[in-house]
DNA sequence: ACCAATACTAAATCATCATTCAATGTAGCA
DNA sequence: TGCTACATTGAATGATGATTTAGTATTGGT
């Protein structure tokens, strides 16, 4: 044999980011695989020979960006020390901020993934994979808390499930526009509920506040 | 003048009737007028002739049925006394029951709901309405039950914010038919966070599984 | 240079609907 | 009865957009 070296990944991250966005902006149902090829600057043909179908690139795509969103969160997390420290990371990571628009799209995409999953098999399967991976997360923070005696007791699972679920509703009515919620309010309801849980002290709270203002002048700047 | 008498509210609830069930098996995006109209029994050139287009009768649907529930959660909640029976009760209606599929509907069509309104301003609009309606609703349980000294201080519209989006959250696990997730554990944790943060006692719980036990009966009687 | 394997695309295909149209039915009323 | 206003539909119409096809590059290896 002898041929030409396969651009297979190239071409696949290539076209999933490009979905990632058209997604986004316009929503699954009005998504079109042209759409996609012309932001990724190829012919809809070669969708369809990566991909086999717009179903499935669909899938992979929200897929695609939850797992990027994870994998940026867990390198963050592992990054820092104490269990009250990342559990409080966690919750700003989470939180939608509003400022960036980057951030914004994991929660839209999330939001479109949860439709799709009411009825696709694919998108569910994938869809409670993250989930689980996701709230595995949260739960080992909480377990380490409680090795070390930063966390008092409490269900680690349950917690997960708890905390994991309120995030969702809340982020919800911040993608919305909701005025009376914002990212900062988020967040703050977030910790509350975590520190109460979990009995320690939320100081570290200080802290959002002081990235809030760092962007602040940043934007100042760029403006 | 002298005419026929006008059927279009009859014809109107016939079709977001039906077009509530469609969306709830199919999904927004995969419905097709024809579906509607088959299962109202009509043709598909009558639908456009009372909704004038898809979109309308879409949206229409998705704010009907959520209409729908809460006139009758509303219904439900006036005829009880006591603000920590009727917190109480709120949080029964909302909890999706899983048993009865009738109940599991609203929520589906609230999640496609959900999805629409990030792009469509109607979907937005009507959305923003009902999620302000219900929210008061809460919060007004909230303020009749200081007034009585049944519950403690708190604000009110922050914990109508809190409880509604936890719902939403973990409602949607159900959905999903998480194992870990059924709706006596969001009951639960509902109820726990409401006693919480309002400081009552909710030794009504005991309640629900009354009704468990009288459902189960109901259903062995059936099959 | 030439072959094999892969990459790519323009232009058909083909099906699927939403929407429109032209016509027909029907009920109240004079 | 016959008129008027509304109700209803079958059959076009027209777009749109996924997928296929048939063929053209490109490139690494020999």
């Amino acid at each position: 044999m002898g041929a030409r070296p396969k651009l297979t990944q190239k071409r696949r991250t290539q076209m999933l980011e490009a979905a990632m966005e058209v997604i986004a902006d316009r929503g699954l149902c009005d998504t079109r695989i042209a759409d996609v090829s012309d932001r990724a600057g190829l012919s809809p043909a070669l969708v369809v020979y990566y991909f086999g179908s717009k179903e499935k690139l669909l899938t992979e795509a929200l897929a695609y960006a939850e797992d990027l969103f994870y994998i940026e969160a867990f390198r963050e997390l592992t990054g820092i020390e104490g269990a009250s420290e990342r559990m409080v990371r966690l919750i700003e990571l989470a939180c939608p901020p509003v400022v960036r628009r980057e951030a914004d799209e994991y929660w839209t995409l999330w939001v479109e993934l949860w439709s799709r999953a009411l009825r696709n098999d694919e998108a569910a399967r994938k869809r409670e994979a993250l989930e689980r991976r996701w709230r595995n997360t949260i739960a080992e923070v909480v377990r380490e808390g409680q090795r070390s005696g930063e966390f008092g007791p409490c269900d680690p699972e349950r917690f997960a499930t708890y905390l994991s679920a309120l995030m969702d509703g809340l982020a919800l009515q911040v993608l919305f526009g909701d005025p009376a919620v914002n990212g900062e309010l988020v967040y703050e309801m977030c910790l509350d509920a975590a520190a109460g849980e979990l009995g320690f002290e939320p100081d570290a709270s200080r802290r959002r506040d002081e990235e809030r203002e760092a962007e602040q002048e940043e934007l100042a700047a760029e403006g």
